[in-house]
DNA sequence: CCAATGTCAATTGTCAACAATTGGACAAAG
DNA sequence: CTTTGTCCAATTGTTGACAATTGACATTGG
């Protein structure tokens, strides 16, 4: 739970009419959020108020107001008169959130299709290229191939049109998964083998926007997602004693 | 904006070991948002911390921590040092939220179907019996009919195994729906054949999942909103200035 | 030995006061 | 007639203090 000191105070001199800044409870919520997300948190482990105002030199209002926001979006669970717990994500959990996050990212992708975002289309063609170029590149490490794959999945969710999904992507626990399950553990997963299985699949879904195939690129990111998920699983089950029931474990 | 007071103070003497109490600020976000969703601010109005507290007989600290959650719910825009803005629901958003809405419960089928909850299809049976009564007693209001049908989807929602789906259903704007369309307007939608169809498109959705077939119900749900998104656009632009993009008229 | 009860420090919940910023109103200048 | 500058009331942001509750531990009685 070692995380720096945010430099809170020195707030912007000028600022443009309707130019959002970043308040202090925002702040903290975004810096404990990256906190949990990077597993510097244990789950279920207990957050004080007063512990993260004087963390971040301010007084338990302002902290209070973060604490709400992780709650609502799904990084801690809250007990009235007893406290913010860090949540404590299971394999079933895992299953949970990667599954909503197979639907929505193919919704997203869908928009795109639709949308024929010739810009975008660009962009992702330059993400991808990115990764082709580690893949190849044995100098590269797994975790930066996967940031770099997390990456091309982040310019989906934040590029689409519908601005409410963009919204739920953004702000909604699934971005746990990241942190809670990669970190340290692409060494055992993301084989060059399965690097250049991965870039093939986003070339095809890039292909399927470019031709404005929305049902097909839809169809394409769920997948990417549901594969995801059973790697993740297979690999988290070796250190887990979790089991994960056959209900969750969804197809296309 | 006239609600009625909510009985605030009265704290539970009693109350077993980890249930959870309604803390004053969730009562009041509770309370504002379903003000909200039932049309008492007009998009775009502005929400004063001041005036909830002495309406709600608090101080402004638990105000702004309700605040927060909305924001988060995305039922109120949020500009720092400028206040909370309840959020603007445009026809757009409507086709957005309806879209998110869909391919999430469909999941929610999908999720019941694989489970076979046995318990789940009987509840839905006779929930379904419920509106197909109200279908053919004359009595029945197109409101209460829609209701009825709205409850339907509750019980999906609040019942699918997936915890995380089923939080993100009930917390997310898309209930914000119920209201801002519904509200006086099922009068010249939910005719008698419309009525009828839609208890037969939910007896179908309930053989599906009777039948354990997962992706029958999912593609049946997601029907089931997407019909409902069209026939809300569709009713909507009579009384609106609004237009509407074709890339969000997702289909299937 | 165990369950029920009492006590207490730690922590959360709420409040009222104060500080800082904003968006108008209004006036003067271009 | 528009722009710029200066006030000012209204409102939000933050704080420190106080009240209430909790969970842990100690005590008591069976």
């Amino acid at each position: 739970m070692n995380q720096d000191l945010l430099d809170l105070k020195p707030k912007p001199a000028i600022r443009r009419r309707g130019q959002r800044t970043r308040t202090i409870p925002e702040q903290i919520a975004d810096d404990v959020s990256r906190a949990i997300v990077n597993g510097d948190y244990r789950g279920g482990e207990r957050i004080r108020e007063q512990e993260l105002a004087t963390l971040y030199g301010v007084s338990r209002g302002p902290v209070r107001e973060a604490i709400r926001t992780l709650q609502e979006r799904g990084l801690v669970n809250f007990f009235p008169r007893r406290g913010a717990y860090v949540v404590d994500v299971t394999l079933d959990t895992i299953v949970e959130i990667f599954n909503v996050r197979a639907v929505l990212m193919g919704l997203a992708a869908r928009d795109l299709a639709r949308r024929k975002d010739v810009e975008f289309v660009a962009e992702l063609h330059t993400g991808i290229a990115e990764a082709r170029a580690m893949a190849k590149a044995k100098a590269t490490t797994p975790l930066d191939f996967a940031r770099a794959i997390a990456h091309l999945g982040g310019m989906v969710a934040a590029r689409c049109g519908n601005k409410h999904l963009a919204r739920l992507l953004r702000d909604q626990l699934d971005h746990t998964l990241w942190g809670i399950i990669w970190r340290d553990r692409p060494l055992d997963f993301f084989t060059p083998q399965r690097q250049a299985a991965a870039v093939r699949e986003w070339e095809k879904l890039e292909a399927a926007i470019a031709a404005a195939d929305d049902s097909e690129a839809d169809l394409l990111l769920r997948r990417v997602f549901f594969n995801a998920r059973d790697a993740a699983i297979k690999t988290l089950q070796k250190t887990r004693s979790d089991k994960v029931g056959p209900a969750g474990l969804i197809r296309d």
